[in-house]
DNA sequence: CTATAATCGATAATAATTTATCGATAAATT
DNA sequence: AATTTATCGATAAATTATTATCGATTATAG
């Protein structure tokens, strides 16, 4: 038995790495893997062996063994309960276009303790409709559902002129985290968090890499 | 007439942050606002105002002015060089199911200066087909087209299991910047850059501090 | 025309993060 | 059984990033 470390302070670049790391050491479970050395890690990541460990000793007491390295049961254990997606969320998304339709199709959140339990739109070609056993429902009860079903967790993905709106209609109804991949930029009460998917600013960072890498020849 | 500075070194916190004030400094431009103060763009984007001055100092040689702020055309003009989205990039897609369709459908690429200008895919239903004008080809064609187009953009919209195949095909081609939206690692030649979109890494961030948030109480 | 208030920009201080070092340890090898 | 080697884990050092401070500047208001 491994202990949780709970009221940790990690640093968010920290819990960013910290999926990748989950990832692959589910990968590694399903090769059949018993043990996986920091180094080994830090090769597959591209990160250094010193921060694999720093990052591990941080949310985990999973000890390793010199030659052998970790146990990668121990250590996914460690980081699920740490990032608590042990415990299933349930969500709403809002919005359902291209984007928002995608999201309903994907079955990788459950992996990561995220269940949408309801799609709301304003489209009435859309409402009534069900994707991937998720029924679309119309906005207008966004509020009583969410508020009767205490839901936590809302998806944003409409047009970036209604994000706002609607990411107030849902801190109104009890909403404590928002995904928003509308492009902008939200103003909510500081008990609700918000978490921005920015394609443009990956993309800027891919494109600024690549001018980098043109420029060098 | 705005110098560009270049060969100058961004952290990735600071380049993630770019796309972010250039989104906000287009909506200014459109209200018709001439200048911005760099306290006024924290405020709204949540940073602050010494932050924003020090990012903004390292992309552009525009100088505010005391009571006015920053020329916002200036601004804009000094982002966009600085990230060479006013390059424009041709790329190509490969993986036409749910994500690689709404990714072919999105117009605000254009913004950053990304161009797709073919797809790829293995499935015959979807070879032929043009999604928002854009060819849909068979996977067989795409190191040759690649070659061909001199196309130096990837975007990985396949199945995991396919997407390090695929990344190869692409680096032989000539690609020199991946965009991988598929949830695994890739390994390539270090002159290819890669950028990994990871939904789960998102979510994981949000949910940590969901759960953060809900033991407060 | 002067006073005021907001803002910049440079420098300094602080904080956070990453990387390096190294003795201790335990599996593997001879 | 002794030796070698890979690895850990703790601490220290270096780097990087953020925040604070403050004099200088300039539009605005009186």
């Amino acid at each position: 038995m491994i202990e949780i470390k709970e009221d940790v302070v990690a640093s968010k670049a920290t819990i960013a790495r910290l999926p990748v790391y989950l990832r692959f050491l589910r990968d590694k479970l399903k090769s059949g893997d018993e043990n996986v050395s920091s180094t080994v890690i830090a090769e597959k990541l591209h990160l250094t062996a010193v921060q694999v460990r720093k990052d591990l000793a941080l949310v985990s007491s999973a000890s390793g063994k010199p030659k052998l390295g970790f146990n990668v049961h121990d250590l996914i254990e460690s980081i699920e309960d740490f990032l608590g997606v042990r415990n299933t969320h349930d969500a709403i998304l809002c919005g359902v276009g291209s984007l928002g339709s995608t999201l309903l199709k994907y079955e990788g959140f459950k992996n990561y303790g995220l269940n949408i339990v309801a799609a709301f739109d304003v489209d009435p070609q859309r409402i009534g409709k069900k994707i991937n056993g998720i029924a679309v429902l119309g906005y207008d009860s966004l509020y009583s559902t969410v508020e009767r079903l205490n839901v936590k967790v809302g998806i944003i993905t409409v047009p970036k002129e209604a994000a706002q709106g609607v990411a107030d209609t849902m801190a109104k109804s009890g909403i404590r985290a928002v995904w928003n991949f509308a492009p902008t930029h939200l103003t909510l009460p500081p008990d609700v968090a918000v978490k921005y998917e920015d394609l443009a600013a990956s993309l800027a960072v891919l494109s600024k890499t690549l001018e980098d890498k043109l420029r060098e020849e």
